[in-house]
DNA sequence: GTTAGGG
DNA sequence: CCCTAAC
């Protein structure tokens, strides 16, 4: 398990949600800490950033903390056993004379660091930070602990409680389920892990050539603000956000949640504000009180000064119930996208993109075969929460036939083929016109034949058992093929299937006058089945196509006039020639002539 | 090979 | 759509 630690300080599972500011450590087996993977880190900082932080929180297996850079040097303070909540944290901080005494020790170090850089300078000490770091480290005694610190450390370490032991009774509830860093510290034996490991701290050599005396974080370049961020922290950084470096870095520098977002120049541990105007509103406050630390995330202001306790609790409060404010809430804004964002994202843009594809492919003719929808007017079902939704049959429907049940999802331009039919339609209630029909129809026709109909028949019959062929799909019934058959009907008469393929159907090689004759029948049942005019029609949307009511009528018309009524199916219209021409004058005005 | 009709 | 019997 992990856990967050931070500047020697308290936890509040809030609180450890940053990464930059803690620390992750694995405690293994033997109680010892193990520095957190990457993988590890960025595990973490996901289950937090969904604010999971219970997996965190309630983890057993916290029993310690180890104190980041900042605090490396310092002793630690917090000394609350496991199973003892609410006992009251031993020490307490003072706070506003150990503020000045941080300033002093960042100052401190600045100044070193400077030393440190004429030293490598005149003698080309190559690893001269972690020179500095070992001189620190000199005062770990053999147990690995840190008896002896020089007063400033200390002090300093003092000085991060400030910032986060507030209130003792607020930290008691936290700290004491991490345990001791005491603990951490205890084993004789793995002094080691304090250079070895960078999970650590800061024995990742930070460079501190960057932090030379005043800093201007506003001149630094992204790479060198990479290296002030590895200097402060002690790790390095992917974050190409300027603006978050900065604030990062100077966060880090002068412990304050309170950064101005306009200027980032930090002279002696504070921030000197170029302009005045400090942009998230908070130019009223001001930055460079010594005498107090101001934490001022979204949404409430904090500061030190005892008045202000309150407000702390209420800090605490709003995280125990709300999750992450504060400092992080402000950061939020900045911060890249964490990786399971990223990968969610492009997992709905991965689905909708197969979405689509699945979409174009749901076409029954597709079969390694050209999925060119725009050369199908084939009627496309799908499920929609049980409902049945014919996207696309619209192609014909421009014949004025009202096509019920029709709901478009098609959502770029109609073709150019059904806009000219709609509009040219003559909306005699009852018969398409002929010359547009005719003519869309061919348009349609050609456009399948190009979309590889023919070769269609190779890819959707399959060999069944009983050495027969069998279509591997049904396909169903487009309006033009049905207005084909009725008119083919009607030339030929019900019957001469063969012909009416020949001459109408030839470029549908996958229809063959069984399917034909089928069709008919289908169709005549459909017609003599519901009540005159479109209102059968609706409601029988299950049919595979719904079907214009004017073609119904038409079939009917047929039907009556060759005597095929379908429940006495005498079957008298068989020789249709006669039958047909003398129906003529029926359908005068209709598509006689194709 | 077509057609009609049942499955 | 398939299958099959009957043309």
């Amino acid at each position: 398990m992990f856990m967050a630690a931070e500047d020697g300080s308290t936890l509040s599972p809030n609180q450890i949600a940053d990464p930059v500011v803690y620390k992750l450590v694995r405690v293994d087996g033997d109680g010892r800490f193990v520095p957190a993977t990457d993988d590890e880190v960025m595990e973490v900082e996901d289950l937090l950033e969904d604010g999971k932080n219970e997996k965190v929180e309630d983890a057993e297996q916290i029993v310690g903390c180890i104190p980041t850079e900042g605090t490396l040097f310092g002793k630690p303070h917090v000394e609350i056993s496991n199973d003892m909540p609410g006992l009251p944290q031993s020490e307490t901080f003072e706070a506003a004379g150990e503020y000045n005494a941080r300033l002093e020790y960042i100052e401190d170090v600045l100044q070193k660091v400077k030393q440190e850089e004429r030293l490598r300078l005149t003698c080309g000490l190559p690893n001269y930070a972690s020179a500095y770091v070992n001189r620190d480290r000199k005062s770990f005694d053999e147990d690995g602990r840190l008896p002896v610190i020089d007063e400033k450390l200390q002090s300093n370490l003092s000085l991060q409680e400030i910032t986060h032991s507030i209130s003792p009774s607020l930290n008691e509830n936290h700290v004491s389920k991490h345990g001791s860093l005491g603990d951490c510290l205890k084993h004789p034996d793995k002094p080691v892990e304090f250079e070895s490991s960078d999970a650590l701290c800061t024995t990742s050599n930070p460079d501190f050539s960057l932090l030379k005396g005043d800093v201007c974080l506003d001149n630094l370049s992204i790479r060198e603000l990479h290296e002030c961020f590895k200097a402060t922290f002690g790790r390095d950084t992917t974050v190409k956000d300027k603006s978050w470096l900065k604030r990062r870095i100077a966060m880090g520098l002068t412990h304050s949640c309170d950064i101005p977002a306009s200027s980032f120049i930090i002279k002696e541990g504070k921030f000197v504000e170029e302009s005045s105007q400090n942009v998230e509103g908070m130019s009223n406050f001001p930055t460079t009180d010594a005498l107090k630390i101001e934490c001022r995330g979204s949404p409430t202001t904090y500061s030190l000064e005892d008045k202000d306790h309150h407000h702390f609790e209420d800090m605490e409060l709003d995280h125990g119930s709300e999750g992450q404010h504060d400092e992080r809430a402000a950061v939020k804004r900045i911060r890249k996208p964490t990786r399971r964002y990223i990968e969610e994202l492009s997992e709905v843009e991965s689905r909708e993109y197969v979405q689509k594809v699945i979409s174009l492919n749901k076409n029954p003719i597709s079969d390694g075969v050209s999925t060119n929808s725009i050369a199908r007017p084939i009627k496309k079902v799908y499920s929609d929460g049980g409902r049945t939704v014919i996207t696309r049959l619209d192609s014909l429907g421009g014949s004025g036939f009202q096509v019920p049940c029709v709901s478009r999802v098609r959502r770029s331009r109609p073709r150019k083929d059904v806009v000219a039919l709609v509009f040219a339609l003559p909306d005699k209630d009852q018969n398409p016109s002929v010359t547009v029909t005719d003519e869309a129809e061919k348009n349609l026709e050609q456009k399948q034949t190009v979309s590889g109909n023919a070769s269609d028949d190779n890819t959707s019959v399959v060999p069944t058992s009983k050495g027969g062929v069998r279509r591997k799909h049904h396909r169903a019934w487009t309006l033009v093929e049905v207005i084909k058959l009725v008119e083919g009907v009607s030339k030929c008469g019900a019957g001469r299937w063969s012909e009416i393929k020949k001459l109408s159907f030839s470029s549908y090689s996958y229809r063959t006058s069984v399917d034909l004759k089928d069709k008919w029948r289908n169709l005549l049942k459909a017609s003599f089945a519901q009540t005159p005019v479109d209102e059968g029609i609706s409601s029988r949307k299950h049919a595979s196509i719904s079907i214009p009511a004017q073609i119904l009528l038409r079939v009917r018309e047929l039907a009556e006039m060759h005597a095929q009524i379908p429940p006495s199916n005498h079957g008298q219209g068989k020789l249709g020639g006669g039958g047909v021409n003398g129906s003529m004058h029926e359908m005068s005005s209709s598509a006689v002539c194709l």
